[in-house]
DNA sequence: CGTCGCATTGATTCCATTCAAGAACAGTGG
DNA sequence: CCACTGTTCTTGAATGGAATCAATGCGACG
């Protein structure tokens, strides 16, 4: 209801905590990386494809997308990021982005130099264990986004996305109820789901009328959560709210 | 020309050492993976979705994929495995599989159990590097793929997976010059891109008219390799083949 | 108050699907 | 060695889901 919220504590060490037991050590390391948010502006190209990693960032507030372009314009969303996500981690490992990384509303995010990781990787196996985590949980995610667009229909897809971001976004305690803010016109939602914005839209109505889900303007509300979960054949516990198993969990606990 | 040609050091290996230098306790504990492989028949299932992970393998020969089923029989192939790859790691990270995983052909792989690897990470941190830089690497090919499902048609995705394909397959001698074994039915691959059998089958005749590449049985023939990047926009630079910036490929190397 | 981005709706077109059915093989067993 | 059987591949015809083209409404903003 209230439009992006501001965190108490760090949405970044929250849930890589949810991944790894972490320790007073890697608990500095992080909030060296939180420091100095800077303020960018909407629109803002933090990451560009073909070009190498500048900078890398923990995302605080606001919406970015990932996105890949085709020359005559054609535009795919990759996925969406929110505040705890980090932004350009790949630097250290790729030297030329494969995406593009575009700022989608105003946004607070706290810059750290990439070259840092590797570092990180040594001092901290705890910390490279749950980067490695959070690698796997985004390769999931986007395993589910190829199943829906290369086999679910619109209203499928849509059903599925929005469960998807809820689900995301109440792990990290982002959405109302059954509500969350939600910053991105159909026409992104159109590039995220490989349909046009026209039948995005007849799509969004048509869910509307069957009394599944509402969007206005910057909100999503959920209305039918069963119905949804019906139809989008949605499986959460085994992707964005999975619990980590113990063993991950603590293993690295004692070094 | 020769169907699967047996390695003669371990394709694993090699395509970690690419990403990170590794030493000998590191070469040990990998080879530990890689004892007594076990020949599977075509078809058998290594990992069910929606059950929990059992054991996990380093693919030793043969072609598997990763796929998810809707409950009306509509299939989504995930992506391709192929000699050298891990599956089942996520085992490691996650409880349940949200992915199935099954034998193309006859497989030769070597089973280890998935509890061991936040004990490769606590024992040695260069691996955990090397398999965090495999999952964000997945991660890469997983968002090309979205690109394709999204946004190509349908002449444009075979022409983008034949050439990652047959790059990856490069990357650890797997290829002929121009040509592969590529044992996956039109049927398989109308899966992986979201199309029919049977539009598979147009578009695929209709690119060997073009000359731009054949298929038969079991083997992919590239005539016009110029011609395809042209048409798919494939960037190979920044995905499957790009080289590991040093600083991680070596910042672990003295600890 | 005009402009710009976003949402909405109608009309038309098209890429890909579905349905159908025959051909080409590969593997099996008599 | 050859019928028998089951995939996989091919091609034609009809249908359909989503795209494109086009036009209008509407709220935010400078």
């Amino acid at each position: 209801m209230t439009g992006p919220r501001p965190e108490r504590r760090s949405a970044l060490v929250r849930h890589l905590q949810h991944a790894i037991e972490l320790g007073d050590p890697e608990l500095a390391a992080l909030a060296s990386l939180e420091s100095r948010p800077q303020e960018l502006e909407r629109g803002t190209t933090l990451v560009k494809e073909g070009e190498p990693y500048t900078s890398a960032y923990v995302l605080q507030a606001g919406w970015v997308i990932r996105h890949k372009d085709l020359i005559d314009g054609r535009r795919q969303v990759v996925d969406f990021m929110i505040p705890g996500d980090l932004i350009g981690v790949e630097g250290s490992a790729f030297h030329i982005a494969d995406e593009s990384v575009t700022a989608l509303t105003v946004v607070k995010a706290s810059p750290f130099d990439p070259d840092r990781i590797p570092e990180l990787f040594r001092g901290h196996a705890r910390l490279g264990a749950a980067l490695a985590w959070r690698f796997a949980r985004d390769r999931a995610v986007l395993a589910e986004r190829v199943m829906s667009l290369g086999r679910r229909t619109a209203y499928e897809k849509i059903a599925h996305v929005i469960l998807e971001l809820w689900r995301r976004l109440q792990v990290r305690d982002l959405s109302d109820n059954l509500s969350f803010w939600m910053p991105a016109s159909q026409s992104v939602l159109a590039d995220l789901l490989g349909l046009s914005t026209v039948h995005v839209n007849r799509t969004l109505r048509k869910m509307a009328r069957d009394g599944l889900l509402r969007k206005d303007q910057d909100h999503i509300y959920i209305l039918d959560l069963e119905g949804l979960v019906r139809v989008a054949e949605f499986h959460d516990a085994y992707v964005v709210g999975a619990p980590v198993p113990e063993r991950l969990r603590t293993a690295l606990t004692r070094p």
